[in-house]
DNA sequence: AATGAATGAGCGTTCATTCAT
DNA sequence: GATGAATGAACGCTCATTCAT
């Protein structure tokens, strides 16, 4: 894995090759997996020569970092604008939540691929996967921090243990979809996960 | 991948193949991935010749196939027990997340290999895998049903939902916690995390 | 061993390499055997890398299927032009034999492969191999039952068996040829076989 | 392959593993091809340890040599008792073809082998072979001549090609016997043969 | 003598990558 | 830029053979 550097000049111009591969490498992963599938079988999916996947990504690897760039930071932008929207911190919230699980069901490719070889890059592209996190953390971070100025949110949290309880709730809400083929409605999880973040399972006793 | 026929007669012993050559699978597969790792990089590591595991194992992927037989289903029978030594609900599960966190702090390999192939691994084993998770998810149901019964648990929940909730929040610490390279104390973490499931983020207003 | 889909185009031109690859198997067949050849010796004796048979044959079975369909079918189609070149049944025969005994010390590669492996290769490709067979023992019955017609061929025949006598004969005949190393001329050896089928070896006592 | 130091001494005295190995690689041989056996199969199919295989044979190739050494030389010396039995050439060669259709259709394993590993042992236990060929050629020689002094048997023939033109009759009889499953009785086919071997196909024309 | 666990060389095959066109 | 035929390193796996017991 190397550090990627940026769209090549030639594919600024039109919609062209590099994003017909990177969509046809993202499709193609997502199905075989990232190391059953073969740059032949990318190329096809492309519509391109084999040859030419090497014009616009060094090697297979970079494929996969290119994918974690471009595609899903463009999602995490999208979050950012989302939770913009919001006023109060829990609604900002939900609106991240519903707007994670829109994003994955819309892109199921994506999600799978995400899901999938987001635990497996290790030292490589490492880099990439903890700014992706970072992205996440940081909005997270914000939201929390606003909540308890506002009081909707308990000022005695580790900010860095709800990040985590938060991301690992909702990707395991997707996980299990994904592995259940996708047959229900994704979104319609995320205000009941909102409040199960919020609320917690335990009962209020007075 | 196949139905593992049980440890073979042969490695019952104590300074037996099988078991070296498990053990060192575990290691490599975690250092390297299942596929980036090589029949030859396990051999050198459990000390045999190449063909010798395949006096053990039918191919590649029946190591790892024992691997969620024997090594994982022993964690979580462990974590069965634990449940058990506790009376209420917050407490089974507060038990079994810290017991959780401990046994995947105390086998690093384990922990590394375990979150990274049960994402991946789709069609093949998947079976061996649902069925594993299944005994996670069983326990957290058992779990959360007593605890309303008892009324430390919310009524109006999904538990469907609440697994999920609940795994995901244990998955995402124990990750970040190997991206980390395992710095810090997990086990630690148990008991903030158990009271955020239990309470969640949101105050308390009264 | 698999359905030959026919030269592949790419193999059209003149210094192709289907073809190089193609004599170059049957010569290393031809030298160590089916079994005992290895797929580098083809290569290195074709002057092209490992890799590159696989774009033109399926694996290692794929060459020796497609031998048997293009080599031989070529040159069984030869026995038939030049059957029928002849009038009575005698000449036919005659010629018959004489072309195969031609055709197999011209090309002394295809003799021994076909030789050889013709009678061990059961269950897979049979079906091919049945078929050659086919189309030569549907010459002979021809000629047979051409001869019966003319007067020149005995009535009390059992044409199943006829077949067998002749081309068993013939086989033989090159078997001796090729494990003598091939040192005198086969051909020669037609008319006095041609003489012993019609004939036989009995004396004529009146 | 190497030459045979003959059966061990140990195999002398009881009817020991020496030939319960032999009698083994011959079913298992016959009925996977020599290459695709394996030295595993061998020895269980004989009840014996593979280590064990070692003690009464060099290797494997050593085991194919034995066989036509022993098992099919016996059989040869068969044939020279039943050819001893005949006074005229033309009973001679008849006893001798029924003797050998017989043979081989008592004991199909040894058929198959036969006639599936004759045609491609080359360099290797050539000299083998060739001394069995020879055994057969020195019967067919023997009977020719003695036919010819009778009168029964023509004079101008070149015995080198009889013997082939016999051979290979009887064996491609085997042949499609063998391939046919062996449905039908082989020796019925003996006495057809030899009228054919005696008198040809040709019409006797006045 | 007999065993069978262990060995490791060697195979067929795949596929990321290159480069002449 | 675009191609795709060609490459060859690397892999999983088999199995004849050895040798400590």
């Amino acid at each position: 894995m190397s550090i990627p550097q940026g769209v090549p000049i030639s594919a600024k111009g039109k919609n062209d090759k590099y994003h017909r591969i990177l969509e046809a490498a993202v499709k193609v992963f997502a199905k075989f997996g990232f190391h059953e599938s073969t740059i032949s079988q990318i190329a096809r999916e492309a519509g391109v020569a084999d040859g030419t996947i090497y014009l616009y990504f060094k090697n297979k690897d970079d494929i996969l970092v290119h994918f974690f760039n471009f595609k899903t930071r463009q999602v995490f932008t999208r979050f950012r604008e989302e939770v913009g929207q919001a006023i109060n911190a829990v609604d900002k919230l939900r609106n991240l939540v519903r707007r994670h699980l829109e994003e994955f069901q819309k892109d199921r490719y994506m999600a799978v691929l995400y899901q999938a070889e987001t635990h497996r890059i290790r030292r490589q592209a490492e880099t990439q996967i903890r700014e992706m996190s970072k992205l996440y953390l940081d909005l997270i971070s914000a939201i929390v921090e606003q909540g308890q100025q506002e009081g909707l949110i308990r000022k005695d949290l580790y900010v860095g243990l709800v990040k985590r309880y938060i991301i690992g709730g909702v990707d395991e809400v997707i996980n299990t979809w994904l592995h259940s083929d996708g047959q229900y409605d994704l979104v319609s999880m995320a205000d009941p996960l909102v409040d199960l973040f919020i609320q917690g399972i335990g009962a209020r006793n007075p």
